[in-house]
RNA sequence: GCCAAGGUGGCAGAGUCCGGCCGAACGCAGCGGCCUGCAGAGCCGCCCAUCGCCGGUUCAAAUCCGGCCCUUGGCUCCA
C-alpha cells in the first residue's frame, strides 16, 4: 500500500515518491523565537512528528530538519524586557530554550538538525550573491531585492499572478524596488520590515534610524537578512537542492513559501521541494490563534493543564490539513478519547499478566478486530495521513478488547498480546502516545501504598462497612487516585 | 478587490481526489438496559442528518459540473 499526500503545489493528491526512500528529506518551517510557543505551533509540530513517525514506521529513512529563526526585529524589539536579556541574541536564546523544552514535553521525535539563522549568515550571503550574479536579484541603496519578473514561475504555489499584483500598485521610478512584489533578500542597516511595508504601500522612504538588532557585513554593506532567504539557505545547506517534503502552516503559503521557491529554484535551477504540505490553522473563537492577536494558549501551559497525551489526542482528532478549533470542550473530549484508549490498553495488559501463555481460549472476534485495526490504521495513514480515521481504528480496538474481557472469564492470551502490541506500536510508536510507559519516580512506592489502602477497604467492604469503604475511596479520589471495583477485585489509576 | 481552504447530526469531525458498500465512521453529550452494595469503568441498544442554497449530469451524488450565499485564512509579522 502506498502513501499519497495532498500537494499544495498542484492542489492534488499525489502518490508519494521520494528521491531516495532510505533518505526522505523533511523540512519543517520552524518558528521565530520572539515569544513562547503556543498551541498553534504545537499543532504543526505534532502533525509533522506523526508524519515523520509514520514514514519511519513504514520503513523509510527520514532526515528531518527544522529551523529556528533567531534573527528578527520582533526579537530585537524585546531586548531589555525584564528577564529576557539585553540583546537580540539573548532574547532568542531565552525563547529557544523554552521552545526546546516544549518540544520535549510534547514527545516529538528529535530532528536531525535545528539550524539557526544567526549561524547561517555566510550561506545566506552566498545564496544572495548567486542570485545577483544570475540576474534574479539587484542591489538598491544597500539592500538587495529579488526580482519577481525574472522568475516566470513566481506564484505557482499560491496561484498568485504578478500582473494582478502590479495592477494594485504601479511601479514607480523613485521606488527602491523595481516591482511592487519584489521582496527583500538583504536589508541595509537601519531598514526595518515595518518601513519596508510602508514603502511597498505608498513609496515612503525606506530608511529609518531605529536600532533593529545585530547587523552583519556583506558585499552590500552592513545589514540583516530578509525574512524568506533563511529557509532556502538552511534547507539547501542541510538537505540539498531538492527536498522531499516541506511542511508549514497554511498562513505561510504566501508570501513566505512562494518566495522560498523563487529564491531557491532561481539559484539552483532545481525543483526546491517535491511535496508541499500545509497544516490548517488552530482557531479560538473563530479567529486564528496567533502571537500577534494575543489570543494564544502556551504549549507549556497546555502540557501542564492537560498532559501530553491529551494534547496529542486533541491534534490527532482532525486531519492535518483542516483547521481546528481550540476550546475547553474540545480538550475535554480529547481527554475522554485518550482515557478510553488508555483504559482499554491497561485492561488488556492487566489480563495478559493474569492469563497463561498456553491458554486454550481463542476469541476469533478479538483477533479479527486486531487484524482489522492494523489494516484500517495503515489504510488511513497512507491516505494523506488521515489521523482521524487511524484514531477511529484504534478506538475500535479498544471496544474490541473491552468486549472480549466482558464476555469471557478466561482470556485469549495471544489475542490480548496482539492487542497490547498493536496499541504500543500504532498508538505508541506512530502516534507518540504513552502506552506502557511508567511515569517513573516513586511510582512503585505509591502503588504499594494505594494497594495497602485498597486491601483495608476490601476488608471493610467484606464486613459490610460501606460507609467506611466509600470514605476511603473518596479520599483516594481526592488525591487523584481513581478506584474501580471489578470482578477481579479493585483496580486503580492516577 | 484578488488568491486559497471550508460549509455534514446537540457538539465535534471523517467521508468528497476514484459517484453506488453513506439509510453517512470514531468520539463527546443525552436516553434506556445489563453489570455493581453504591459509584465509576465497561457492554448492549436508542436518539439527533432534507450532507449551505439553487439548478444540471447520471440508472445512481455528501461525492461530478455551473451559479449564488456565508465562514476562515493569505495578499503586512505569523505555524
Amino acid at each position: 500500500m502506498t502513501l499519497s499526500v495532498t500537494n499544495t503545489l498542484t492542489g492534488e493528491r499525489e502518490e508519494f515518491e521520494p528521491g531516495d526512500p532510505d533518505d526522505v528529506l523533511l523540512y519543517v518551517c520552524g518558528l521565530t523565537v520572539s515569544d513562547d510557543a503556543h498551541l498553534g505551533h504545537a499543532r504543526v509540530w505534532t502533525h509533522s512528528d506523526v508524519m515523520h513517525r509514520w514514514l519511519a514506521h513504514e520503513g523509510y529513512g527520514v532526515r528531518h530538519v527544522e529551523n529556528f529563526t533567531d534573527v528578527n526585529e520582533k526579537i530585537a524589539a524585546r531586548a531589555g524586557e525584564e528577564g529576557l536579556g539585553d540583546t537580540e541574541e539573548e532574547v532568542a536564546e531565552q525563547f529557544m530554550s523554552s521552545v526546546i523544552e516544549d518540544m520535549r514535553g510534547l514527545n516529538l521525535l528529535r530532528a536531525e538538525v535545528y539550524p539557526r539563522v544567526s549561524e547561517h549568515v555566510p550561506e545566506i550571503i552566498d545564496l544572495i550573491e548567486t542570485l545577483v550574479e544570475k540576474g534574479y536579484a539587484y542591489e538598491s541603496n544597500g539592500s538587495v531585492y529579488f526580482d519577481v519578473t525574472e522568475f516566470p514561475d513566481y506564484g505557482k504555489l499560491s496561484n498568485q499572478n504578478i500582473d494582478e499584483m502590479e495592477a494594485q500598485g504601479e511601479a514607480d521610478e523613485r521606488s527602491e524596488k523595481r516591482h511592487p512584489a519584489d521582496f527583500a533578500l538583504w536589508k541595509a542597516d537601519g531598514v526595518s520590515d515595518a518601513a519596508l511595508a510602508e514603502h511597498r504601500k505608498d513609496d515612503r522612504p525606506v530608511d529609518d534610524d531605529a536600532d533593529h538588532g545585530e547587523t552583519w557585513d556583506s558585499p552590500w554593506g552592513d545589514g540583516r537578512p530578509g525574512w524568506h532567504i533563511e529557509c532556502s539557505a538552511m534547507s539547501i545547506t542541510h538537505l540539498g537542492e531538492t527536498l522531499d517534503i516541506h511542511v508549514g502552516g497554511h498562513d505561510l503559503v504566501f508570501p513566505h513559501h512562494e518566495n522560498e521557491i523563487a529564491q531557491s529554484e532561481a539559484a539552483t535551477g532545481q525543483q526546491f521541494a517535491r511535496y508541499w504540505l500545509h497544516t490548517g490553522l488552530l482557531e479560538t473563537k473563530g479567529e486564528k490563534m496567533s502571537s500577534s492577536l494575543g489570543n494564544f494558549f502556551t504549549v507549556s501551559g497546555a502540557l501542564e493543564e492537560f498532559g501530553v497525551d491529551v494534547v496529542r489526542t486533541f491534534y490527532l482528532s482532525t486531519g492535518y490539513g483542516s483547521k481546528q478549533t481550540f476550546s475547553e470542550e474540545a480538550m475535554a473530549e480529547a481527554e475522554e478519547r485518550w482515557e478510553r484508549l488508555e483504559r482499554a490498553y491497561e485492561t488488556a495488559s492487566d489480563r495478559l499478566d493474569s492469563t497463561e501463555a498456553r491458554t486454550k481460549v481463542e476469541d476469533e472476534e478479538l483477533r479479527a478486530t486486531v487484524a482489522e485495526t492494523r489494516k484500517e490504521f495503515t489504510r488511513a495513514m497512507n491516505d494523506d495521513f488521515n489521523v482521524r480515521e487511524a484514531m477511529a481504528a484504534l478506538l475500535e480496538l479498544a471496544a474490541g478488547v473491552n468486549r472480549h474481557v466482558d464476555a469471557h472469564d478466561e482470556y485469549d492470551y495471544r489475542g490480548l498480546r496482539e492487542a497490547v502490541e498493536t496499541f504500543e506500536d500504532l498508538g505508541g510508536s506512530v502516534f507518540g502516545l504513552s502506552f506502557g510507559e511508567e511515569a517513573g519516580g516513586d511510582v512503585s512506592l505509591a502503588d504499594d501504598v494505594v494497594e495497602l489502602v485498597l486491601e483495608l477497604r476490601e476488608s471493610e467492604r467484606e464486613a459490610g462497612n460501606y460507609e467506611r469503604a466509600d470514605d476511603l475511596r473518596d479520599r483516594l479520589e481526592a488525591m487523584g487516585v481513581e478506584v474501580q471495583d471489578g470482578d477481579d477485585g479493585p483496580t486503580f489509576r492516577y
